[in-house]
RNA sequence: CGGGGCGUAGUGUAACGGCUAACAUGCAUGCUUUGGGAGCAUGUGACUCCGGGUUCGAAUCCCGGCGCCCCGACCA
């Protein structure tokens, strides 16, 4: 894409009224727009990253079994009274039409999930069930904060099961476990299931998905030696005990954490508010157990933002970034640069790669440059009346600091 | 929801209770420039968040809203 093209442009500061390293970043990158508190609209740039990370999410949920749905966003008050939220849970918005029908819009989707399984899901031959969406959420937060990370308005990957029995209810749960793993690992993320309370869902313990990351609102413990890792809230260890799960004497580390995932045990809570039961292979009625697993979208974005943004801007992991390859022209005219990375351009376009030509004009050489390391992709290729006399074009990563100078017909025989 | 802070051109800042609200940046036009946020010139852009009050006079002081940020609480 040309960058002269596209719509947004990057800015020299932050408002001052944000304070959060991701929504600085995002927001002077052009990639968002604020529109009140805990609210953002998603530009080009920011749109692309975000399709990134769902598709890893839908590769990942597919693996597994998941099917893709898409479920209604606003919603009928009737199933959330049945199950008690529209009591209990406060951050259910509440709406009120100019006909006094009251609505809420989703949150999070056991009511219209489960009377859904329960039209089609009525034998033990149609379990396990696992169905999803990646859709905007909304929550009525008494404060947003920290950006895109806890808004009112978010995107969020939410995944529901159903389940003949408790036991496969627990080998549901360690695949989903082990594809959520994968989900962040892919996002170049490093996450550990973390042991946590299932809040208000169940009595049971959730695992919650933490990036270490020193920007992260949560504090964690974990085992250097092997896989176990502990909300603190939930645990009475601390930094220097030895790990009690751990075969190898490992130790625990005490960090900041950030969540970007949880996964719960429904229990049959909501199968037993809709009465929805199946027939098991007696021919017994029996209430299916349920799982939720949930990952934010957008929040995966601000953590990627937060962990690894240095002082000149974004650095996206390559496997979310908006494009590959920054392509940037110092073309002074008209002339033979220009016309050099024109045809680079469509070269590179036509094979598929992913990326974004700063084909302005009138822009100086430091402009180009800081616009590049704040918008953070990942691989930097330059070219200059220097490079293109000799058929060559430099590059640069966005993490490094050293430059080589190859040929472009290597260059390109190297992208394969 | 409790506590704290802040609301001035698109953005960042300035302005003692007193001239036509200033500077930078952005944007527009022209000329020059092109390897780390270029230069000159001319333009453009503000009901100083809203509503009351005090005063001869309010961006500035007082009261009440609203908005935004932060700490806490909360966090399906």
């Amino acid at each position: 894409m040309r960058q002269s093209q596209l719509f947004t442009k990057t800015r020299r500061e932050a408002p001052s009224d944000e304070t959060s390293k991701n929504a600085q970043l995002l927001i002077r990158g052009g990639y968002v727009h604020k529109e009140m508190a805990g609210v953002y609209s998603y530009l080009p740039l920011g749109r692309r990253v975000l399709e990134k990370i769902e598709r890893i999410v839908r590769e990942e949920m597919d693996a597994i079994g998941g099917q893709e749905i898409r479920m209604a966003t606003l919603h009928p008050s009737e199933p959330w009274k049945q199950t008690g939220a529209w009591e209990n849970v406060d951050v259910v918005f509440k709406i009120m039409s100019r006909t006094e029908k009251e609505y809420t819009v989703g949150q999070s989707e056991e009511e219209i999930v489960t009377p859904i399984a329960q039209e089609y899901a009525l034998s033990y031959k149609d379990l396990p069930l696992a169905v999803y969406q990646i859709g905007q959420k909304y929550r009525d937060e008494l404060r947003a904060k920290s950006g895109v990370m806890r808004g009112r308005e978010f995107t969020m990957k939410d995944m529901y099961s159903f389940h003949e029995t408790q036991e496969d209810f627990d080998r549901f749960y360690a695949v989903a476990k082990e594809a959520y793993l994968k989900v962040y690992e892919r996002c170049g993320l490093t996450a550990k299931a973390t042991e946590a309370s299932g809040g208000s869902f169940t009595k049971k313990l959730s695992y919650e998905f933490m990036v270490l990351t020193d920007a992260g609102e949560d504090d964690i413990l974990y085992c250097d030696k092997c896989p176990y890792c502990a909300n603190v809230e939930i645990t009475k260890e601390k930094e220097g005990d030895a790990c009690t799960r751990c075969t190898k004497s490992g130790k625990l580390t005490r960090a900041k954490a950030s969540e970007v995932g949880n996964i719960f045990d429904l229990g049959t809570k909501y199968s037993h508010d809709f009465n929805y039961t199946f027939r098991d292979a007696e021919g017994n009625q029996q209430y299916p157990i349920m799982g939720c697993f949930g990952i934010g979208v957008t929040r995966l974005m601000g953590v990627a933002v937060e962990a690894f943004a240095d002082e000149k801007g974004i650095v996206w992991p390559e496997s979310v970034a908006p494009f590959a390859y920054h392509l940037i022209s110092l073309a002074p005219d008209d002339g033979p640069v220009r016309a050099f990375g024109d045809e680079l351009h469509e070269t590179l376009a036509k094979r598929g790669v992913e990326i974004l030509y700063d084909d302005r004009k009138g822009v100086s050489a430091g402009e180009k440059f800081a616009d590049s390391d704040l918008l953070g992709i990942p691989h930097r290729i330059v070219i200059s009346k220097k490079t293109v006399a000799d058929g060559n074009v430099e590059i640069k990563e966005r993490t490094g600091a050293e430059m080589r100078i190859i040929a472009k017909t290597d260059f390109l025989s190297s992208l394969g």
